[in-house]
DNA sequence: TATTGTTATACTCTATAACTATA
DNA sequence: TATAGTTATAGAGTATAACAATA
């Protein structure tokens, strides 16, 4: 019998986890895109060109690694680099037509996805997931800033 | 304001899927765990002991792969490896009693996370939930199968 | 001949450190 | 002196291929 039960929901949650980690993965893949690539074409679309420093705040990652991937996605052509107009250390990375056709296609297929996945869910039981998800997420912070707390040095 | 929009839903998912493989991988590497190692651990603590050929199968890696984590896991003194005691070929592998203690840990601190993350959680929230993942996880089954037939060769 | 586990090797993703050019 | 990006190097996680011992 199914109870209501946080450890069965936390399961489930990580569950979805997974799969949805490994469907994103998968079609990424299918387009010869990384999960962090992927990430590095959808901010560029989101905030405009940007320099490389700004992509590996925006990313979370060193700026030795945006310089490797800034150089995957520019051989296959789907960002270029340009001078900055007034600081001259500094590399603008843009989206270029085709990039910018990739991120629409991404966009596509989120929508596709999410149909997929909860168009037949009702609206009312879908609106329910998003308010606990909220909760759950707002939880989230709490439960590893009191970690961090016991334990510093840790994220 | 917030609408039922299933693209809404979508990326509150991944918004969920991605903390909470972070805080799985923080938490596990404090205790110097790789995700997938404490997937051995998980298993041989469910189904006792296994032969590696068996973890393979169930962590979904190659046999080679299942040496590299018995050795690190062998070497931290978790599990331990034994003759299979029929066929001379295969190796046994089992949880020590420091590798048990490890897995009665893990499941007090899935416990703890469920507690904090879903405790707040109304009883109807929870099912809701429980029974929307539900929901989601069997659509996304037909999802990657009806990809699989479109794009065949990919998992 | 098929299977279990291993040695040897390599690839991907990401990080740290040292260096160059510019600010 | 500080900052942007790079060259050089390294480490973790995982894979494929060839091989040994056993079935």
């Amino acid at each position: 019998m199914k109870q209501a039960d946080p450890v069965l929901a936390l399961d489930r949650a990580f569950e979805l986890a997974g799969r949805l980690a490994a469907l994103m993965e998968e079609t990424l893949a299918a387009r010869g895109l990384t999960t962090t690539q992927a990430q590095v074409i959808f901010a560029l679309n989101e905030r405009g060109p940007l320099v490389q420093r700004d992509l590996s705040q925006e990313l979370g990652c060193t700026p030795r690694h945006v310089t490797t991937l800034v150089d995957a996605l520019e051989a296959t052509g789907a960002v270029s680099r340009a001078p900055h107009p007034t600081d001259r250390r500094a590399t603008l990375v843009s989206l270029t037509e085709q990039g910018e056709a990739a991120a629409a296609r991404m966009a596509g297929e989120r929508q596709e996805a999410a149909r997929a996945l909860f168009g037949h869910t009702s609206a009312s039981d879908l609106r329910g997931f998003v308010t606990t998800v909220d909760g759950v997420l707002a939880r989230l912070e709490e439960f590893v800033g009191s970690r961090c707390a016991r334990d510093p040095g840790r994220g």
